[in-house]
DNA sequence: CTACAGCCTGGAGCTAACTCCAGAGTCAAC
DNA sequence: GTTGACTCTGGAGTTAGCTCCAGGCTGTAG
């Protein structure tokens, strides 16, 4: 009985998923996605799994992994692993990057905030005609 | 009187002013820096102003700024003008870019706290062995 | 039957700031 | 005069994740 129905294609998946068609494309050319069956006139039709797979996708990208995390844990999976541990271990690695870029990105901040108000306080006209290319830079600190 | 001293080659003020050979090379191609004079050979060679030049764009990048920023700004100061008031626009603007980072960052390091301490407590191998592919990951909420 | 939307492939382009390479010429010390 | 370190040019490669294109086939509604 009928498991023939409509097939689904390419654009119909990445308007259910939340993605262009071009992304899907270039996800199964970097092996995110399994290579897709194809009709005889070489369409991609897709079953089920495909948009569970590119939500799981999504999501993994909103938790700030990489696709090529994303592909290591999916292929893990695949193999009949459970990437469980893989991912914990993952996303603290992500975590522990985040906290020093938010450290990094703090001091900026910091700096900018810093020399903003100082720039501000002043008349900076004369003394930036003072020297060689504009003296508000020219006072930051360049220590490593 | 003797101004013809040695002059300074490329490698030299890579040295000095801390940055690569290519670099100067790419900045001169960009127009960051200008053309540099020639010896008969073809040697490029600087004077002073080279390794100010350059120290200060290690210090605008510290700032955050990009090349492209830094080379508006030096060109301004080329044809006479007071770049300050730009110089403070760009900070302001390069701020409220670092906050915004900052918020997301911020967001992306609760989400992944939140869920690594709820991994973390409960054993997730039952679990993710249920679902296609990580319950780790396919819990996260995917809304804009 | 005829539009016209959708699909195919391969490959180029985008961003940013470099980095690296080959192949050839040059400078400085010994 | 012979090393060996330095410099030159032009162009390709790097990272990440797409995005866009041309030129050509396919599916389907009217």
């Amino acid at each position: 009985m009928g498991s023939d129905k409509k097939p689904v294609f390419i654009g119909t998946l990445a308007k259910n998923a939340g993605v262009s068609v071009d992304t899907i494309r270039y996800y199964e050319k970097i092996g995110l996605l399994p290579a897709a069956d194809r009709t005889q006139s070489g369409y991609r039709t897709y079953g089920l799994s495909a948009k569970e797979r590119l939500i799981f996708i999504q999501k993994a990208q909103k938790l700030g992994f990489s696709l090529e995390e994303i592909k290591r844990v999916l292929d893990q999976r695949g193999t009949g692993q459970l990437p469980c541990d893989a991912v914990i271990t993952m996303a603290q690695a992500r975590l522990n990057a985040v906290e020093s870029q938010l450290a990094e990105l703090v001091t900026l901040g910091d700096t900018l905030r810093k020399h903003l108000r100082k720039w501000k306080r002043s008349s900076n006209e004369r003394a930036c005609a003072a020297t060689q290319f504009c003296n508000l830079i020219e006072e930051i600190e360049l220590g490593k």
